[in-house]
DNA sequence: GCTTGTTCTGGTCCTGTCGACCAAAACTCT
DNA sequence: AGAGTTTTGGTCGACAGGACCAGAACAAGC
């Protein structure tokens, strides 16, 4: 506890943003790819240097609103700091990693350059098969896990839809966050037994190109602090 | 995503670590009284800087055992980043915040000089009766919130009481951290039926002074990763 | 128009879990 | 010995959750 205000190790200070998104069924991650060195021409995760003025929540706004145009994002967690020695080879950084879950945000990409920004499934990026720079691909697993925990816990799945949406649209994040097979009848009792949190909105979806009996519409209503319908302990145990 | 390694503003990074510990039946944390400005006088939690050739995790750790002198926490969890740009009024600080979990530490606290640490009801924190430093307030009550969900997802209740203990103690760690009352046969049967967390010695515990049938003595076994035996969330809905 | 295929919706059934409650066991203290 | 206290073990009922089935509502093909 000896507090020296003048003299004290100084760092960089950056805030990086793991933007996850559903799209054509697989959970997905925005990454980059980076113009300079080190790590030049390598796949990473959207970040920058927080600013004196700002609060860590502010700078992954900005960051947030500066990759992907997205200015009210539904869900924004900090979820953990990183801070190795040498994760930057030129620099002492410590970075503050955020998770922005956003509805497809595949048109926003293509609208940017699509040479240096682009939407990779999770499931490549854990596997290796996607080589990511700085100590990245631990963030992204860890922040996979915290959507895991936060998707039980939290009304985060709506955050992965858009405005209105069907009970099989819901389904599916569940399913592809988990990985696990969920019944669709189960699913909804579930859903819609807990009371406000899904709302019918009357309206109907146009079926898929299979056809299929349309579904409802819904959007979503208050989301919950603590304790959502969907559990996956059982499940996973058992899997 | 402009990247100038040698132009970047400079932050104070420091580990500030949240004791909490079990005595006398209630949750507390241990806080230290300030010795310099600004806030001198004042209780705070336990921190310092980081040194640039640790990593953030061996920095808690440090900390920890200056603080205590315990040296392998049971458990020592990240669990927020905290960088507002007025939360310290010299310069600009950001603190990455650990939580760490020990037995029952008022020996080691009388120890050191009795003035300028302390273990004190979390509750008390919590309702304002006792003011801390900076934004320590807001960082306690996120760790709190913390413990909650960890109780039940991890194996972290072991980390409260001893090497060995019994079932009624396990039970008011679960009591004091959700603030609610359980059953202590429905909590004996749920713990046990977890297969290999606790793992009965045979031995018998010293009952109390007031007597009682002496309860059987149990160690910790394998704490898993998700899916403890007891949840939260109907008894929070109900209460 | 009818059939087939697909998807959504609603229902039943069954099992396991969890809380409430009760009773016996094993100790201390008077 | 008896009262009080705490742990341990058991029963019972409510309820949630998963497996499974059937009907409803659409598209596409013949």
């Amino acid at each position: 506890m000896s507090y020296d205000p003048s003299q004290f190790p100084a760092f960089a200070v950056t805030v990086d943003v793991v933007i996850m998104t559903m799209s054509e069924g697989t959970l997905k991650v925005l990454l980059v790819r980076r113009g300079e060195a080190p790590f030049e021409g390598m796949w990473a995760i959207p970040g920058g240097f927080k600013r004196p003025t700002e609060t860590l929540d502010e700078a992954a706004k900005r960051e947030l609103a500066e990759e992907t145009g997205v200015d009210v994002p539904s869900l924004l967690t900090q979820f953990g700091a990183y801070g190795d020695p040498e994760r930057d080879p030129r620099m002492n950084v410590v970075t503050i990693a955020y998770i922005a879950v956003l509805r497809d945000v595949g048109a926003l990409v293509a609208g940017t350059d699509a040479a240096d920004a682009g939407l990779v499934p999770v499931s490549d990026v854990l596997k290796g098969r996607i080589e990511l720079a700085f100590d990245h691909l631990r963030i992204v697993r860890d922040a996979l896990e915290r959507v895991r925990v936060e998707l039980e816990l939290t009304g985060i799945a709506t955050a992965f839809v858009g405005a209105t949406f069907t009970l099989a649209e819901l389904r599916t994040v569940y399913e592809a966050v988990w990985g696990v097979q969920l019944d669709a009848a189960n699913f909804r009792r579930s859903v819609v037994a807990e009371d406000g949190w899904v709302i019918p909105t009357g309206r109907r979806a146009r079926p898929g190109p299979a056809g299929g009996r349309p579904a409802e519409l819904y959007r979503a209503g208050r989301a919950w602090s603590h304790g959502g319908p969907i559990h996956r302990f059982q499940r996973e145990e058992r899997k």
